[in-house]
DNA sequence: ACACAATCTTGACTGATTCAAGAAAGCAGG
DNA sequence: CCTGCTTTCTTGAATCAGTCAAGATTGTGT
């Protein structure tokens, strides 16, 4: 957790500025992969009290444009954001509880980064997201909900 | 055209009353693949001019929850629908420009609905989005916009 | 044709995200 | 270390897709 040196170093590596917001805000993504955007915001608090959600949001734009940080949104959920970046993982949503997990990819390395036919498209990444009920939600027997 | 028939059968087939609202609105999707729900509201427009969008927003749930159409969502993007479902095809999103065009699955038939590792979930649907540029977007050279 | 239940219309509301203007802070040069 | 310019943050309002609710209308089985 001696980290707030080196998310500075990250920060400067791609050439942004080093502020209070967007190391906290960094951090906070380290500490909650998956977290959506309010959480984050509360994260971020328990540093800086008073900053502003514009100022998360910002600094969310800024890390996710950097690559520092990548956002998912699955359907019909609010944005989330990870610090795993470019090791192309992919995800596991709980269609109960909402839950995001990392899964790796199940090709393998890069092949999931080809489609069939690419339609003249210069691809640059693949996301996946697996479906489902996780096992906390996933009821013993395939019932409906009655 | 003359799929007004043939719409009602299959909304019968899933055991939803035929209404004038579904009826366009399933009708618009098949003719608008990939319309986001304003694109789908003026086709049904074009038929019943009065309809509310709350209609057509229940429609499309109720459609939605029967398996007659799917709803994709880009991060970033409005909600999407298109009426070709259980054939495990995939979609390539423009950055640019934000077209969206379906894609065979790269892997085969059902393959990409595994995961290396489920983690215990029950996975019952593989979202693959690959993201990149079209073929008129994409610039003849990689530049950075200057 | 009737009656019940599902569906549609109207209109207001929510809530995440964005926009804008001015204040404050970071960084480079002296 | 201090100055000045530029970026970033604060404050507060606005936007906009999508949802909620109550009452009117329509579809379906009998």
């Amino acid at each position: 957790m001696a980290a707030a040196r080196d998310v500075q170093q990250v920060l400067r590596g791609v050439g942004l500025r080093v502020t209070r917001p967007r190391v906290a805000v960094l951090t906070a993504v380290y500490a909650h992969p998956h977290a959506d955007t309010d959480t984050i915001i509360g994260a971020v608090r328990e540093d800086i009290p008073e900053v502003s959600h514009q100022a998360v949001y910002d600094s969310l734009r800024v890390l996710t444009a950097a690559g520092l940080v990548r956002r998912i949104q699955p359907s019909g959920s609010l944005a989330r954001y990870e610090a795993r970046v470019g090791d192309n993982h992919h995800h596991v949503v709980c269609r109960s509880c909402g839950v995001v997990e990392d899964v790796d990819c199940a090709v393998g390395e890069a092949p999931c980064l080809i489609a069939s036919d690419d339609r003249g498209y210069t691809i640059d990444e693949a996301e996946v997201t697996f479906w489902g009920l996780c096992s906390g939600c996933s009821p013993l027997e395939v019932s409906e909900r009655t």
